[in-house]
DNA sequence: GCAGAAATTGCATTCGGATGCAACAGTGTG
DNA sequence: CACACTGTTGCATCCGAATGCAATTTCTGC
């Protein structure tokens, strides 16, 4: 019963009076097998609880069955809904995920020496990496998507949630319900989100002639308190309605409006996110929001990677996703629809 | 500059004008080489953007560097945190993480086979997993640790937050304060968390002569909202103070209570947590709860791990971490202290 | 400058599975 | 029953790094 050494293939091989590669053929789809045989290998792969050894198959194939996957904080409330789908969908193709989570972006370097050498198929990147970093991955030929970023003027696969696109949606209504004067919380500078967020909603609000006081944030809950109170200060309390480059900023300064100003959201101040996470849909907050399709971005992301993994001369493209407007309650809305 | 294959360590001997055994043992500590032909190795490895394979050095040294961590529902808030602290620590170890998120509990031995095929150094498991599964580890002998959950009577290495001890203060503080009509809502039955925390509040109450009505919930939202109504119900609104298993049931509870019934929490009803989650910490919220030390946990599973990685036949361990009382202003508390 | 010890180096082999090729068996045809 | 053809099987080799051993170099002390 002591099980002392891992089960070779030519365990199995002589336990069922084939050649090892019989035993081979058996667990590699498409090889020339008769079912009699299959039947016996199968049989005494499964007493001795034989599993063939990727790293040795791997050697051989050159294909790891390995995709990193690179966030950059996990802690992000967002994310690991997004790596929860990644995975279970990699995982269904038989691709196994070795996570690289990036807290600094020193460590970066440190990361990707561990994912060059695990010789993974694949990446999906959803953390801040230079463009050296991913020009690295082109010359190692190295298929990447990226998920919600964006690489070097769309050179490089991508699925984005229409971030533009969504932040007018929220102007446009937040315009047409009579808001007047309009803050913004944007996320870290060398955010690409945060960017893309912040100019939809600065040029779509110039467009219809107002404009908004912005402030920095870093994507969390004290930012988005942080934010409110020194727009308060700089509006004279007069801050109208309130744009922020995420959720769990909105939910900062929904509770700092209510809880430390006391203002009454949304009949004095509307406030907007950016996620649709699922706090921003809980009854104390029920955050005006709009929801990106992570659904339908993870299933993008994978099969946009495995068919590169496929062909890896695939040319680059990028797919943008609508998000879905979430009225909610901590805006004032025109309501169109 | 088309660096089409992957550097072997071939190309890096030949480009130093050493064997090729000296290149490994430039990349392998501890090993007999001279600084000048470490340096002269180094340079042409850098130059070819040498790193070595993983897959071929793990097949013959029967170490792959990889360990597998064994999340059940990555959504569930807690376990972000601790996956990536997890992740950061056994890097710095310089061991990369295969993820496995478990959905479903059928699909564990499907993702268990993967396991399997990367020869994984070792484990760990924050998800539900058969005993039958468990013991194969054993049998082949790969290290695991536990973590919040306790393997057929201690005889597997875990690291566990203190539920019964966090929960028996909790009701200390709430028999304290004054309260009488007790409600529990717990986790899913199979989770051993959920019965070590629910068990513990009972028994406390017991001792302190009082008793509680116990309904399920499922550690989500929902099921905190869904609890409290079903209490409310049962005792005609006179439900004083609400156990639940964890902060995010508690939140789920606490929004129900104002939203829907209207009541003044926790003037009216107390209502307190298990975790220390952020949003537990959010100003809505305030939730009174027993905060896990997340990194003396991870820390003391990943040391462990790493001790029996090196070292197999250290015998089981069950190191037990008490959370801090986190006062909040969800329940009235005694507040002794 | 030399014997001997110590450190370094290269050679050859190994890990476990994949695969081209040749040998072989089984089938259907004339 | 010989023949061509398709389908299986085993043999030998390969992937890329690690390592025991022997050969070589360098170092040490005298």
């Amino acid at each position: 019963m002591t099980e002392s050494r891992p089960t070779t293939s030519y365990d199995v091989a002589q336990r069922a009076g084939v050649s090892q590669s019989a035993v081979s053929r058996c667990f590699r789809p498409g090889s020339s097998i008769s079912p009699k045989t299959r039947a016996r290998v199968l049989a005494a792969a499964h007493e001795l609880g034989y599993h063939p050894n990727a790293m040795a198959s791997g050697l051989i194939t050159k294909r790891s069955n390995l995709v990193a996957v690179m966030i950059s904080n996990l802690t992000n409330l967002y994310y690991p809904e997004v790596l929860a789908e990644i995975t279970r969908r990699l995982s269904d193709h038989g691709i196994s995920v070795l996570l690289v989570a990036l807290q600094a972006e020193s460590e970066a370097d440190a990361m990707l020496d561990q994912v060059w050498r695990y010789r993974v198929d694949g990446a999906i990147i959803a953390a801040r990496v230079s463009p050296e970093q991913l020009s690295y991955f082109e010359r190692r030929r190295v298929p990447v998507v990226l998920y919600n970023r964006f690489g070097e003027g769309g050179s490089v696969p991508s699925v984005c949630c229409d971030s533009v696109g969504g932040e007018r949606q929220l102007v446009d209504q937040l315009v047409a319900a009579g808001h007047s004067i309009f803050g913004i919380i944007t996320g870290p500078d060398d955010s690409y989100v945060s960017q893309q967020r912040v100019g939809g909603a600065q040029q779509r609000l110039q467009e219809l002639g107002r404009e908004a006081l912005v402030v920095k944030g870093a994507f969390d809950y004290d930012s988005g308190d942080a934010g409110l109170r020194s727009l308060m200060a700089k509006t004279g309390g007069k801050l109208d309605a309130l744009i922020c480059a995420n959720d769990l900023m909105a939910i900062g300064a929904i509770d700092c409006a209510r809880v430390n100003f006391g203002i009454d959201v949304p009949n004095a101040l509307s406030i907007v996110g950016f996620d649709g996470v699922a706090p921003a849909t809980w009854a104390s907050y029920r955050v005006s929001t709009v929801r990106q399709p992570v659904g339908r971005m993870t299933e993008a992301a994978v099969s946009m990677l495995l068919e590169r993994i496929e062909d890896p001369d695939l040319p680059p493209e990028v797919r943008t996703f609508s998000g879905k407007l979430i009225e909610g309650t901590s805006a004032r809305l025109a309501s169109i629809g």
